[in-house]
DNA sequence: CAGTGAGCGAGCTTCCGCTTGACTT
C-alpha cells in the first residue's frame, strides 16, 4: 500500500483532517513559513534583479527534519496549505525543501479547500493542481517590499535619531494615526453650549426627557448664558401642543459572525480584553477543539455548521425565529483572501452556560460566550420593532419652538434574544395615549451646560477598527502590531488608549518629511492593487520592486547626506540639577523614561524616572514605586532594589 | 499570569506574515 504524506500550517488542522482520511495518509504541520529572508541582513542581491536569498528558519530546524525523514517513507506529497498568498508560499517553499534535500523526490501535489469536511477534503484530493507561481510571486515581491522599506529606513533611523528604532509599512503608519489624533487633540478648542430638556404633561401621560431641537425652524445655538436666559424666558411663557406623532414599523438584521478584528473589537469593548489577551484566550479555545480557527478575515460559515445551527434555532426558539434561508455575509473590501470560516463554536449544542464551559477559565468563557452567541444570532431572523417620534411644538408671540423625542420597542425580538451589543439598549417609553394636536403643559425646562469634547484617542478596538477598514496588516498580526509600537517607545498606554511619546513624535515627523510616499494612507492599498495584477499574471514581481527601488534608492542616499539629526522634544520636571544647576527633563530610553540633565551631553546627571505610590514595601519597608517593562506594561517594586528584590504585577494592598 | 531591573564596552539593533511552544519571577 502506497502511503501519502499531507502537509498543512497547524498541528489542530492536522488532526482535524486525520479524522476525515484513513491511516495511509500521514498528516504534518509545517508550524507557518519554513524558509525565509535571513534576520541579521538584508538578504536581497539589488543588483541581480533583486533575487532574494532564503533560508530554512533556525527554530524550524526539527520541525524541518521531522518533514524530511516522513517524506522518505512515502511516494506522494500532498501540500494542503491555506487557499491564499501566504499559503501559496508555504506550499512552494515546502516544495521546494523536498527537492533540495532529497535524493528521491516523491510527487509532489498541491490542493486547497475552504472548509475542513470530509467531501470539501475527498474533492480536492480527486482534482489536485499545481503550485500557483503567479500567486507565490505576489507573495514574494510583499514580502521583499516590506523587508526593503524595513531594513532600509529603520538603520536611517538609528543614525540619525537613535539606534534600536525601527520603521515599516505597517508599524510606521499606525503610528501616524496616533500621530495624526493627538494632533487633532491639540488643536482642539472646547466650545461650550447648552442643551434644554423640557418636562410636560399632556391628559394621560408624563412626557419626560423631550430635547430642544429647533428654535424658529433653525437649528439650536446656545452658545452662552445669557442667550439661553433670554431663550428660557419666552420658551416659559409658550403654549404647547402635540405637533407630530409618526409610528413606523422597522427592522434590523443581525451582524455577521465574529472574525479576529471584530472579535478584538468586542472584547475589548466589552470586557477592556487588549488584543494579545483576546487572541491568546481564543488560541487555547481553539486547541481545545471548541472554535474554529481564530485569525481569518472570512465571514463564511461551513455549510454543515449552517444546517447545525439552522436546527438549533428552530429546536430552542422556535421556527419564527429561523429565518428562511440562511443570512449569507460578504466583505466589502476586496482584499479578504477567505482561507479560513468566520470564528465560529465548532459544537453548537455547546452553551456557554453548559458546564463543559464553565470549567474553563473565566477569560476563556466570556470569549467562547461572544463567538457562540454572535454566530448564532448571525442566523437568526430579523429583529423586528416599532418606532415612534414625537414633536412637542410651543409658540409665544412670533418664536417658535420644537421639542423632540424618540422611542422605540420591540415587536419581535429575533436575533436580539442572543445580542451581545456594545451597550445594553433599552426600550425606550411609546406614549400610548398621545394624539397630534393635543394640547400638553410644560412643567420644567432644564437647561445643561456643556463643552464640545476633543477627538479621543485610540483604544485596541478603534485602532484596529482603523487599521481593517484602512486595509493594513493582517488578522495575524493586530495583536503584535499594537505591542511593537509600545515595545519601541512610539506610544505609552494611559488608561487603555494609546497616547504618543515624544520619541513617536519625533521619528514620524521625521519619516512624514522624508519619505511621505511610504507614510501615505494609500500606500499599502496601492501595493495590494499591484500585488493583485501579479497574481493575475499581468504584472512580473520584479517590476513592482524595481519600481519601488527606483525613487527609494535615491532618496535613502540623500536623506542620510543632507537630513539633520533629529531632536527629541523633552518635558521639564521642574527640578534642578543637583550636579550643574540645569533643568532636569524626562527622556524616553530603551527601556522607559528616565530623568537627565537638560544640558546633556555636557552634565551627564541621569536619575531613574519614578511613579510613586504611597505605599510600603512588604519585605524591607521601602517604597513601593510602578516601573514599566520592556514592552510598557507596568509592574510594582520595590525602591530598594536591587538590596530588595520585591515586585509584583498586581497592586500591593 | 507574562515574557522585567545592573555591572564593562564591543558589536549589534531592523521588516511583515505564517505558526506554536519555551520555562520561570
Amino acid at each position: 500500500m502506497s502511503k501519502k504524506l499531507i502537509v498543512v500550517e497547524s498541528p489542530t488542522k492536522a488532526r482535524t483532517l486525520g479524522r476525515f482520511l484513513p491511516n495511509s495518509f500521514q498528516i504534518l504541520a509545517s508550524y507557518g513559513h519554513i524558509r525565509d529572508l535571513p534576520a541579521k541582513k538584508l538578504g536581497i542581491l539589488v543588483s541581480q534583479n533583486f533575487q532574494p536569498q532564503y533560508e530554512y528558519l533556525e527554530d524550524k530546524k526539527k520541525i524541518i527534519d521531522s518533514l524530511l525523514s516522513a517524506a522518505r517513507e512515502v511516494e506522494e506529497i500532498i501540500l494542503a496549505t491555506d487557499p491564499d498568498r501566504e499559503g501559496e508560499a508555504i506550499a512552494f517553499h515546502l516544495d521546494y525543501l523536498f527537492h533540495d534535500k532529497l535524493k528521491k523526490v516523491p510527487q509532489v501535489k498541491r490542493i486547497t479547500f475552504h472548509e475542513i469536511t470530509q467531501e470539501a477534503i475527498k474533492k480536492a484530493l480527486r482534482h489536485p493542481g499545481r503550485i500557483d507561481g503567479n500567486l507565490v510571486q505576489a507573495q514574494q515581491a510583499r514580502r521583499l517590499l516590506d523587508r526593503l522599506v524595513g531594513y532600509k529606513l529603520s538603520p536611517l533611523l538609528w543614525y540619525k535619531v537613535r539606534r534600536g528604532l525601527s520603521a515599516g509599512r505597517v508599524q510606521s503608519v499606525v503610528v501616524r494615526l496616533i500621530y495624526e489624533r493627538e494632533k487633532e487633540i491639540q488643536a482642539f478648542k472646547p466650545q461650550e453650549y447648552w442643551q434644554v430638556q423640557a418636562r410636560f404633561l399632556g391628559e394621560k401621560e408624563l412626557l419626560d426627557k423631550f430635547e430642544l431641537v429647533k428654535i424658529n425652524a433653525g437649528k439650536v445655538k446656545i452658545h452662552s448664558k445669557a442667550e439661553l436666559e433670554k431663550l428660557l424666558k419666552w420658551l416659559e411663557k409658550s403654549s404647547y401642543h402635540i405637533a407630530s406623532l409618526k409610528r413606523q414599523k422597522i427592522t434590523s438584521h443581525p451582524a455577521p459572525p465574529l472574525i479576529t478584528s471584530t472579535l478584538q473589537q468586542l472584547a475589548s469593548i466589552k470586557y477592556g480584553f487588549n488584543a494579545s489577551r483576546t487572541m491568546r484566550t481564543a488560541q487555547a479555545l481553539y486547541e481545545k477543539g471548541l472554535i474554529t480557527y481564530h485569525r481569518t478575515d472570512s465571514f463564511n460559515l461551513a455549510e454543515l455548521s449552517l444546517k447545525e445551527m439552522r436546527q438549533f434555532i428552530k429546536n430552542n426558539y422556535g421556527d419564527e425565529y429561523l429565518p428562511p434561508r440562511p443570512n449569507i455575509y460578504r466583505r466589502k473590501s476586496k482584499l479578504a483572501q477567505e482561507a479560513h470560516e468566520a470564528i465560529r463554536p465548532t459544537k453548537v449544542e455547546i452553551k456557554p452556560q453548559s458546564s463543559q464551559v464553565r470549567s474553563l477559565s473565566r477569560d476563556e468563557g466570556k470569549i467562547y460566550e461572544l463567538i457562540w452567541k454572535r454566530s448564532l444570532a448571525s442566523q437568526m431572523a430579523d429583529w423586528q420593532g416599532e418606532r415612534l417620534v414625537v414633536e412637542i411644538g410651543g409658540k409665544k408671540e412670533g418664536n417658535t419652538a420644537l421639542f423632540r423625542r424618540r422611542g422605540w420597542r420591540t415587536l419581535f425580538s429575533g436575533w436580539r434574544q442572543l445580542s451581545v451589543s456594545e451597550k445594553e439598549d433599552k426600550e425606550l417609553p411609546f406614549f400610548k395615549h398621545l394624539k397630534e394636536g393635543e394640547s400638553v403643559s410644560l412643567k420644567k425646562l432644564i437647561p445643561e451646560q456643556k463643552f464640545t469634547l476633543p477627538p479621543k484617542r485610540y483604544t485596541d478596538a478603534s485602532l484596529i477598527k482603523k487599521l481593517e477598514e484602512m486595509g493594513i496588516g493582517r488578522p495575524s498580526t493586530y495583536a503584535p502590531i499594537l505591542s511593537k509600537i509600545r515595545e519601541r517607545r512610539y506610544v505609552e498606554k494611559e488608561e487603555k488608549k494609546f497616547k504618543l511619546t515624544n520619541l513617536g513624535k519625533a521619528v514620524t515627523e521625521f519619516l512624514l518629511r522624508y519619505f511621505p510616499k511610504v507614510m501615505d494612507y494609500n500606500f499599502t492599498a496601492r501595493m495590494e492593487d499591484s500585488l493583485d495584477a501579479i497574481a493575475q499574471g499581468e504584472k512580473k514581481w520584479v517590476r513592482l520592486i524595481a519600481d519601488f527601488w527606483k525613487w527609494f534608492e535615491p532618496l535613502l542616499g540623500e536623506v542620510k547626506t543632507k537630513a539633520e539629526r533629529v531632536k527629541i522634544e523633552v518635558e521639564k520636571i521642574g527640578e534642578k540639577c543637583p550636579k550643574c544647576g540645569g533643568e532636569l527633563v524626562i527622556r524616553i530610553g530603551k527601556y522607559g523614561k528616565f530623568i537627565s540633565c537638560s544640558n546633556y551631553p555636557k552634565c551627564n546627571y541621569t536619575r531613574e524616572y519614578v511613579e510613586k505610590t504611597g505605599l510600603k514595601c512588604s519585605e524591607c519597608g521601602g517604597e513601593v514605586i510602578i516601573r514599566r517593562t520592556r514592552k510598557g506594561r507596568r509592574y510594582y517594586a520595590c525602591s530598594n532594589y536591587p538590596k530588595c528584590k520585591w515586585m509584583s504585577w498586581r497592586k500591593p494592598r
